[in-house]
DNA sequence: CCTAATTCCTAGTAAATCTATAGAATTTAC
DNA sequence: GTAAATTCTATAGATTTACTAGGAATTAGG
């Protein structure tokens, strides 16, 4: 299940996505646009801006915008940076691997092959899943 | 990802499809075999015999055996007993539907159709993963 | 009937995580 | 300088997770 967080990225995301062109939106505009705790909102804007999803202009007149294409921002991206990995174990994980500690012998865990098979159909549908392909519905 | 009881579920699993027909398995047997803390999976055994995936013998040299084919226990299936929906938001889920809270209009929530799509495809892969599957690696 | 071995049941607990909220510092436009 | 906004840090409350503890109930065998 996605956090409220990773919800609420991919709402903001939808509504940033949804303004004309050069415009700059406020936290509490999108906020409100979004029905998103404000305060909480901050904090997610932030982050995606540390993902480089969103930039932003301090102070007066300041706020949010898009920077990368609506195209190409997948909800696997937005999955990994809140709520990290995508596959069902570490083991099994691209981006966030661990080995297991609970394997004893050091052949692989028993799970970890058909965690990958999930893994993989996973992530290509997630890949599909665009806030584009999500505007337009 | 999957909760340890989950990891644990399935491994315990595994561990008793691969024992002889008629075997019956004590709790201490599979923690030992599975690398699994027996007080845990004491209660993971019996949310495996609720959900009748197993069933025991009580009392001196009782113990726990599968009562379902292993070639019909699907990871889906262990996902939803342990850790509930598939889904990635309750408003997008089968088993564990709940319209959102946060979606203020009276139409549908913006995530729920590609998070659906998602839903398909976990789903569809997750059925294909039976314990024989992870037993014959 | 007694004992040992086992499942079954109910609580409790420590740590982590999640979902925010609070308040102040910083930046910018005018 | 002031107002309006982002940015930063801290913290609090609730929930969940991953166990652990202790004992009741059940069964086999002597």
């Amino acid at each position: 299940m996605l956090s409220h967080k990773a919800k609420y990225a991919l709402k903001a995301l939808l509504y940033l996505a949804q303004q004309d062109e050069n415009h700059i939106s406020r936290t509490i505009e999108i906020a409100e646009g979004a029905n998103i705790p404000k305060k909480f909102l901050e904090q997610i804007l932030l982050d995606l801006k540390r993902g480089r999803f969103v930039s932003s202009k301090q102070g007066k007149f300041g706020g949010y915008y898009l920077i990368r294409s609506k195209n190409d921002i997948t909800l696997a991206e937005i999955h990994r940076l809140f709520d990290g990995a995508i596959a069902l174990l570490p083991c099994a994980s691209l981006n966030f691997y661990e080995p297991c500690s609970d394997c004893k012998t050091e052949e692989e865990c028993s799970l970890r092959h058909g965690l990958m098979i999930i893994r993989d159909e996973t992530l290509k549908a997630m890949q599909g899943i665009t806030i584009a392909s999500l505007v337009k519905k």
